[in-house]
DNA sequence: CCTAGAGGGTTGAAGCGTCAACCTTTGGCT
DNA sequence: AGCCAAAGGTTGACGCTTCAACCCTCTAGG
């Protein structure tokens, strides 16, 4: 490859293990806590959250996996087993055959407003009130500086190696 | 546990969302570049790394499993498929035969030798590039105050890159 | 029309992580 | 010595994510 890799400086390369080690064991310790009070995966509950703030309580399938930063096939599984859950149903589109849309239930949406409390006071714990006000807006910086790169305005998709033309 | 949920600030669920979208994201795209281009997970990529700068290139599972911030189930299986692609080998250990060695095989060196400047060329990328040097260090700190909820063993690692530049 | 192709979702197989059960070794206690 | 609990790892089953293949619908061209 390159001849020159361009090493990460010490400061650089500290911060970023640590990144490294935040990313791996956050979602960890979300999952454990939703999947114990709840029986909910931290994605469960996003997705459920997310409908609970729409209009109706209802979005496209498409346009839920985009602002849960999922790909299609994975919620589609997770809208599956949701929906055999009895949280939400799916229904074609009037407008768009092609298009489904999710529904939260009257039971999906006691079940966000039973979870969120609790949920809420462990991202506290473990994350924002451990942060000084300062630092979320540094953190917010940051990530949003991070996330430029990671989705490059393009609401996730794009699973084409070489160009598609 | 319910006493009043204390909702989060309109700034404190900004930063907490994009958080939550960085730590969605980032391990997917980290994943995605080094299976392309070295045939190896993230976290293959940690384990083997992470040996090459032990001493004698050598580490206990248990110690290896805690550097990498996994669980031992995990790392067992991970290494297991590893050793059948001859990039480390497992002994007993002399001292206490409970124990397992991981060692780093010649051509796993030549792995992580071979695969370290692409890898280390995404992370900038992704990451350490599109942050002032002012913000290294703040994501630093941040980190550092989330991994002390994280991890109350407080197992924080030393680092030593595998070379220098 | 009717056909090609793109957009929107779903499905099934394969791979990885988690959990619980298990085996072996060590160390403490009598 | 003898026993029992804890420490260190491994294994197998199960659940979730990914990938590729597929189906249906909408749109554009001829």
């Amino acid at each position: 490859m390159t001849d020159d890799p361009r090493w990460l400086s010490a400061r650089e390369l500290q911060a970023w293990m640590r990144l490294e080690a935040v990313a791996e064991l956050l979602p960890a310790a979300l999952d454990h806590q939703l999947q114990r009070d709840a029986d909910l995966s931290h994605y469960d509950y996003l997705v459920l959250a997310k409908l609970s703030e729409a209009p109706d309580r209802t979005l496209r399938m498409s346009g839920l996996a985009a602002s849960t930063n999922a790909t299609l096939p994975r919620l589609s599984h997770v809208a599956a087993r949701l929906e055999a859950r009895g949280y939400l149903t799916r229904t074609r589109a009037e407008d768009d055959r092609r298009a489904t849309l999710a529904t939260l239930t009257e039971e999906g949406w006691r079940k966000v407003v039973a979870t969120a409390p609790t949920h809420v006071a462990e991202v506290r714990r473990l994350v924002v009130d451990r942060l000084s006000p300062e630092q979320v807006v540094q953190l917010d910086a940051i990530a949003l500086a991070v996330l430029g790169a990671l989705d490059p305005e393009n609401r996730l998709e794009a699973q084409n190696p070489v160009a598609g033309a």
